[in-house]
This record gives structure tokens, C-alpha cells and sequence, in this order.
DNA sequence: GGTTATACTGGAACCGCTTCCAAACGCAGC
DNA sequence: GCTGCGTTTGGAAGCGGTTCCAGTATAACC
């Protein structure tokens, strides 16, 4: 049916070993042999067969992803990232989308362990040790995003600095009621950075001399209609808090829904603050803590590559910056 | 190194077809060798090499995805659906995301002839007929969402109709001076969506006996910062339009950062109607025409395995219905 | 001119599966 | 006990590349 490497050879006169010579670029080919292959390559319009060549190579030559919930914005601007420097090189890029627990254990489980990929990219999902254990021994070279484990390559950001730099922030301008509405801290993904960036919280508040009022914490499913419920709770509670720190930007929108829903002005009733910084952020005007996104994304991949070259790598941590972003939706608290 | 079917076969005192045929779940293995050799291959802990049985299968047991700017979040949906029903199937997905005409020409090309996937679903990018020809030589299934070639399977909306449907409600709220901001009508992408509803913007004007005036029609790259300014053209024009009708969400979103540029309110001062309905018209109150994005997706992808097990369905075109939600950016024009 | 190093080249072996064919086996029927 | 048939099995061939090794041709040197 396809034509081969075969033909190819002999319809150019040559033995296979030959043409694959010229097809990986070998130099020990003469050049007159090699453009007589090359000739016949393009009048039989032949494409060597990948699976063959990764069969032969030993190699898959493919990068899997594995990421939660991909829709959201912050996870799709990493992504982003990745297949940009995916394209440029020889590999293909899978994505394995897990939306339960079950699926991450599934895809946590048998993409390694199945030599579907040469190498691998976690973004958010927290791994077990069990997990590292046997990707360690699956000799598959695994970097985390947005997520850590002591035994892996990882780029990351400070989200206890991020917290920290939210509030300080709300602090500053004179606020002295702060809620935070972030994802539940013990959910069956193990996310951290909800926690971290409460931590982050706490520290900023207590630094102030501020007392940490667990009332003003509220923890739910991620998500914009959920954020806007919680904000509900939250802006009932007497006395109401005058700012809210929302762990995302996605939930800072939520939180600007409430707000309208009870007829407080952002900002002059209410200070909002999110965290990531995706496009909508610049929309809505909303004072945020910028990641970035799509820089994660490239630099795994770039660390990934590296790996993939060389497994002997020292554990890297590489940590982005991050930044204040000072829009329309903070200032001082209202006059009591 | 890996354990092989080889090292099982051995292992359990059979040959490697017996392995094989347990592996497959072919029945005639009598049960009892059928435990020993699973209870070898839990043993060893066996995992057969993907890689081999593509080659051996001849199938790559790979669905690739062509999609322009996949951060678009009208893309992110449809991917949604595609990698939802993906997922549950035994094939991996790859994501080729384009960004520009070479290298969509590129993907258009490689990916196909050079035997990568086994189905490819192409989302917005049109193909043109080479591209058509090419694919059909190589036999690979293709489906195209949300975009057309006469001799393709697809799954689409009516765009004229789509057009027709906000255009008529503007005209039914009583607007006279209505404006339709579209992507460049002649990119090197050509998508025809634009095109298509501007048709249906222009058959609802003349069914109510309105002038088209191409002065009210607006191109400009994709984008809400670039839809923004094509807004603020817009409005500066007189007598300006009292309503605005954006070829998608995103779009209308910079149509509304331009009104309250201007600080013309919205929908008293000038209404405003978008299209797809992504998760922040809701936010927004954008009034928007509906399409089912992640529906595309899961469509396509069903039509597209129904394809590859059966090359010779007759080329189907799906259409899915589109409907107008109706918010709070559309209400009658001002009095005069 | 003879030797030797070097540049090319052909082709067998291998990667790890599936599949097909032939052989072995088990059992019913006579 | 033998025949015939369906079930179960082993293993060789094949998928389409890469690579290694041995062999030939060419150039370089004495």
C-alpha cells in the first residue's frame, strides 16, 4: 500500500541502509547517491512511517500532558506554552484532560507505565510518592508545573508569597477585614495552592497585627458561580469584610457578580483581588496577582527536552515571579 | 530492559500468540492457560509496547486535531468535547494548534501524508481542495467542525442564520443603525464565518426594508482589544449605530470596553449582541447567539470513528441548532 | 606498484507486537 | 480403536524503520 524504505531503495538502486542515511542527514553519503535518493523519495512522494521509526528508535518521540480541567483559562494559556515549543520539535504533543480523581490515578498509572510517551508533564495534579516511585522506575523523565513533589523537575511560583502580596496589598490601602474565598484546601486532587496561598494570607494579616477570622475563609469548588455564592456568605456576615482576596481570577469574577448581585460598588464598598492575570482580568479591570502562564508552560517543556538529553539531571526548581497587578477594583476600604 | 510478550510467553511456558490472544481477548485460550499468562504478566508487570502494536496493527491508534489559536475559548470548548469522547476510546489524541498560515500549510500537510494519525478532525481552518485531494489519496478520515469543503464529513451551525437571528432581534427591538464587527473577511485563514453572518446581517436588513451601509460593517484580526477599536470607529461615525452586532463574544466584549470608553451605557445608549455564548457572555450579560461548542466536538468525533471503521459512509453534514439567549445588553434605541 | 586508511555502501538483524498456518489435542460417534 | 471435527497452541513471517558490520571503491602515501 504506503511506499516504504524499501521501494525507495530499489527504485534509487541503493540498499535501505542508504536511504535512511540520507534521511537522518548522515554525512557518509555521497553526494551524487544522495540526490538520486532524494529524487526518488519526492517522485514516489514517500514519508517514512513514524511508528516504525519509533519502533526501530526505541523511542515514541511523543510528550504527554496531563492536566487538569483544560477549559480553564490559566491551564490553557500553559498549554499554550507547551505546544508552542512542542511544534518546533520533533515531538508530538498528547494531552490527557482528567476532569476526576479516578482518571488522574488512570492516567497517573498507565501512561508511564505503558511507554505511551518519552516524557511527561504534570501541570497542577500532585503526584504520589507511589507515583514518582514508579515513573522513577519506568525511567520516564517527568516535570511537574504548578505543582511539586520533592523527587522532581518542577517550575513553579511562590503562591505563599502570592497570598502574601495580595493582602499586603488590601492591607495597605487600609482594609482591615479580608476575606478569602479559595478552592477547598482538602479536596481529592490535592491541589496546594489554595493552601499556600492562605498561608500567605494569614502571614500578611498577622504581620499587620490583624487577627486571622476563620469566617472570613471560605473554601468550594472552583468555579465562578460557586466563588459568587461563597462572596454571598461572606458579604452577609456582620460586620462584612471590605476586601476579598479570590485564590483565582476565574473566582475574583464571581466575587465581582456577588458584589452586583447586593448592590456594593467595586471598589468603593467592596476591594477585589484575584490571581493569575488571564485576559478577562484586563477586562474587568480587576487587581490581580500576575503568573505566568504561558512561561510555565515553555519552561517545562524546556527543562523537559533537557531531561529527555541528559536524565541525570540535578532535580531542578524553577521559580517564576510573580507580580502585582493594581487595577480598578482596589481601593481603601469605605469610612465605617 | 522492558519486559517483552516474549519474556511472558517464556515466563508462562506458552508461545507469544497465546500471549497475544490473551492480551486481545480472543476466546479460544483455554481458560486455565489464560490465568497463568495473566497471572505472569501481573508478575512481571507487563505492559505491551504501544509503539510495536501500531506498527504491527498498521494504525497508529492516534486522533490528530488541527485548531487555529487554541486559547480562543470557542476552540477550548469544542477541544473539551473532542478530548472528552477521545479519552474513552483506545486512541491518543494530538493537538496541532495554528497560529499561522505556513504553518497550518505545514500541519495540513505532515500530518496526514506523513502517516501521524489514523483521523484527523480539523476545527475552523478551511482546506482547500489540494489539501482535500492529498487526503482523500492517503485514505485518512477527515471531519471538519465548524467549518466546509463539499466533499467533506462535517459538523457546523448555520451562520447565515446565526446572523440573521441577532440582527433580526435588534431590528425587532426597533434599531435602525445597526453595526456588524467581523474578522477580516479576506484573511489567509479563510474562515468563512465572518462572511456568512454577515449574509444573514444583510438579508435581516433588507427583509425590513433597511439600507446596508458598508460603513457599519467593521473587519479587523480577531481579538477584543482590536474589536474595541473597530467599536470606538464606529461609534464615532454619524448618526452612529445604536446597536452593534460582533461576529463573536469575544469581540463584544471590546465592543462594550468601547461604549464605556465613550461612556455611551449599555443598553440604553447602544446594544450590544455576540456570538458562541463562551462562559463569560453569562458573566457579562451579553446577549449572544448560542452555539453548542463542546457539542461540535463530541459530534465530530463521533463521526469521525464511525469513519474510520467504515471509510465508505456517505459524506455527512451535521448541522446543529444555534438559538438566541437574550440578556442585558440588548433593549431598544434611545429616543433620538 | 603495493599498502593502508578512508569514504561509501549493501544488507542482515533487530525493535515488539499480530496473525496466519499447521500441528496437536480432545472428544463424540461409530 | 479409529475417524473426523472443533478447539487450542506454537512459532514463523511480517509491519517499516535503524544500525552495525563487513565489504568495496577510492585516495593517499611510501
Amino acid at each position: 500500500m504506503a511506499v516504504t524504505i524499501y521501494d525507495v531503495a530499489k527504485q534509487a538502486g541503493v540498499g535501505v541502509g542508504t536511504v535512511s542515511r540520507v534521511l537522518n542527514g548522515n554525512p557518509n553519503v555521497r553526494p551524487e547517491t544522495r540526490q538520486r535518493v532524494l529524487a526518488v523519495i519526492e517522485e514516489l512522494n514517500y514519508h517514512p512511517s513514524p511508528i516504525a521509526r519509533r519502533l526501530s528508535l526505541r523511542k515514541t518521540l511523543t510528550i504527554g500532558v496531563i492536566a487538569p480541567f483544560f477549559t480553564r483559562p490559566s491551564i490553557v494559556e500553559r498549554l499554550r506554552g507547551i505546544e508552542a515549543l512542542v511544534a518546533e520539535s520533533d515531538y508530538d504533543l498528547v494531552v490527557y484532560n482528567v476532569e476526576t480523581p479516578e482518571r488522574r490515578d488512570a492516567c497517573f498509572r498507565s501512561v508511564v507505565a505503558g511507554h505511551r510517551v518519552d516524557g511527561l508533564i504534570v501541570i497542577h495534579l500532585a503526584p504520589t510518592d507511589d507515583d514518582v516511585r514508579r515513573w522513577a522506575q519506568a525511567q520516564t523523565p517527568v516535570i511537574l508545573v504548578d505543582t511539586r513533589h520533592p523527587a522532581l523537575h518542577r517550575v513553579v511560583i511562590d503562591d505563599v508569597a502570592g497570598g502574601h502580596l495580595a493582602t499586603r496589598h488590601l492591607i495597605e490601602l487600609g482594609h482591615r477585614r479580608i476575606g478569602y474565598i479559595s478552592d477547598w484546601l482538602d479536596e481529592p486532587f490535592h491541589f496546594t495552592s489554595s493552601r499556600d496561598r492562605l498561608l500567605g494570607y494569614q502571614r500578611a494579616l498577622a504581620e499587620a497585627g490583624l487577627p486571622f477570622r476563620p469566617e472570613y475563609h471560605r473554601q468550594g469548588d472552583h468555579g465562578r458561580e460557586q466563588a459568587r455564592q461563597m462572596a454571598h456568605d461572606l458579604l452577609r456576615l456582620a460586620p462584612r469584610p471590605t476586601a476579598i482576596f479570590a485564590h483565582s481570577d476565574t473566582q475574583a469574577l464571581g466575587v465581582m457578580q456577588a458584589a452586583a448581585d447586593l448592590g456594593l460598588r467595586v471598589p468603593e464598598d467592596l476591594s477585589v483581588v484575584g490571581f493569575d492575570d488571564i485576559e478577562m482580568a484586563e477586562y474587568a479591570g480587576l487587581t490581580t496577582v500576575r503568573q505566568p502562564l504561558a512561561e510555565t508552560g515553555r519552561k517545562g517543556i524546556e527543562l523537559l527536552l533537557r531531561l529527555m538529553d541528559d536524565p541525570s539531571l540535578p532535580t531542578a526548581c524553577v521559580e517564576l515571579p510573580i507580580e502585582l497587578v493594581v487595577r480598578r477594583t482596589t481601593a481603601p476600604p469605605p469610612n465605617p
